[in-house]
DNA sequence: AGGATCCTGTACTGACTGGTACAGAGAGGC
DNA sequence: GCCTCTCTGTACCAGTCAGTACAGGATCCT
C-alpha cells in the first residue's frame, strides 16, 4: 500500500482541471493528464466516475475554508483581526485574482443540482461565520447579516469581473475596498 | 424568405440553453430541442456552429445593454434617475435573481478566451456607463471608478450567491443596498 | 518464498459529440 | 406554370465521451 495520502494527493490537481474547463469541459482525457493517472487508477480512487471526483474536490475546498476562513471567523478572540485574517487568506488562495472559485463556477449553471448541497453549504457556512465575527465585533444582528452576504458577494463579484475583465488587480481593490467597509480596524497602525 | 427576423428569433432561445447548460454543456442536441430546428437550419443560420451562436448571443446581450442601461447611463439628463433606471433595468433582466449572467459564466472557465473580446468589452462599457453618470452626479473621477467597479461586482456576485443558495431575494436585498450606496437620490418621495 | 492486496495500463463498449452533405420541401416572383 | 432561392429533415461521418473489465505489475506482510 502506497501511503494513505495518494487519493488525497491528486485532489488538488482535479480541482484544478474542473477550474479551467468546468465540470463537462473536464473530459477524463484532460483529467488522465492532468493528474498523470490513467483510468484504472482514477475509477480505483473514485468509483463513482466525475461526480465522485467533483465531490471530493468540493469536500476538500470545504474543510479548507472551515479550517483556515469558518472556524477563526467564528471563535478567534479579537473579531477584527479574524476578518482580517479572512481577507488575507481569501487573497492568498484566489491568487490575487487569477484563480477562480469552483463553488461559484459550479453555481452558475445546471451542474449547480447535482451539488446542490455543499454548494449552498459553503456560501452559508461563509456567511453565518463572517456575520458572527462583525456581531462580535459590535454590529447589530441585521447589519452584521446584511454586511456579510454584501462581503461574500463583493468577493464573488470580484473573481468574475476580475476574471471577465482580464484585470486581477481589480479582485485586490475589491477586496480591500470590503474590507475596509467592514469597518473592524484592530489598531491604529499595523 | 421568411421574415428576417427568422434568425433573431431564436437568439434568445439560445441564450437561455447556454445559460442553463454553459458552453459544453449545450449540446446540439439540446439546442434543437429548445430551438426546434434541426441540425440544417441551424447550420444554415449558424454556419460557424456553436462558435457562431454564442457569437450571436453574446451579441444580442451587449446591444440590449448597450441600449437599456449603458446609453440612458451615459446621456440621461438626470444622473441619478439614470442609475436609477440601470437598477430596474438590472433586477428585471436577470429576473430577480432567477436569471444568470451568461457573459459573467462564460467569464469563469476557459470559454473565456474564446469570447474575451466581447466579454470584457461588456464589463468594461457597463463600469465605464456608470462612472461617467457618477462623476455627473458630482463624484470624483477616483470615487466614480471605485464606486462603478464595485457596483457591477457587487451585482455579480449577487448573481453567483442568490444562485449557489438558491436564494433569489438575495440578489434584490443586494441591488437595493448596492444602489443606497451610490448615493444619488432623485427626490425625497418617489 | 508465498500469498494477499493494492494499484495501473490497456482494450473495449455503446452512446453521444460537433459537423457535413444533400435532396427536396416550401414559398415568392414573374 | 415555372423558376429560384431559402430553408429543413435525414443520413452519415470520424472523433470523443464516460464508464467497464481485467490481466498483471508492484508492494507489503508473514
Amino acid at each position: 500500500m502506497r501511503a494513505p495520502g495518494e487519493r488525497g494527493e491528486i485532489i488538488p490537481k482535479l480541482g484544478e482541471v474542473f477550474r479551467e474547463h468546468g465540470f463537462e469541459g473536464a473530459s477524463l482525457a484532460r483529467i488522465t493528464e492532468a493528474t498523470g493517472l490513467g483510468k484504472g487508477s482514477l475509477y480505483h480512487f473514485f468509483p463513482g466516475g466525475k461526480d465522485e471526483m467533483a465531490s471530493a474536490v468540493l469536500d476538500e475546498i470545504s474543510h479548507w475554508f472551515a479550517e483556515k476562513v469558518f472556524h477563526p471567523l467564528r471563535s478567534e478572540a479579537d473579531p477584527a483581526s479574524a476578518v482580517a485574517g479572512m481577507f488575507a487568506a481569501v487573497e492568498t488562495y484566489f491568487r490575487s485574482g487569477d484563480r477562480v472559485c469552483l463553488v461559484g463556477a459550479f453555481a452558475l449553471n445546471d451542474v449547480r443540482d447535482r451539488f446542490a448541497g455543499p454548494i449552498s453549504r459553503y456560501f452559508k457556512e461563509w456567511r453565518e461565520a463572517l456575520a458572527a465575527a462583525l456581531r462580535r465585533g459590535g454590529r447589530s444582528d441585521d447589519e452584521a447579516a446584511a454586511l456579510a452576504e454584501e462581503a461574500i458577494a463583493a468577493i464573488q463579484g470580484a473573481l468574475v469581473t476580475a476574471r471577465a475583465m482580464n484585470d486581477p488587480a481589480l479582485f485586490v481593490r475589491i477586496l480591500r475596498r470590503s474590507e475596509q467597509r467592514l469597518g473592524l480596524a484592530p489598531g491604529e497602525n499595523g
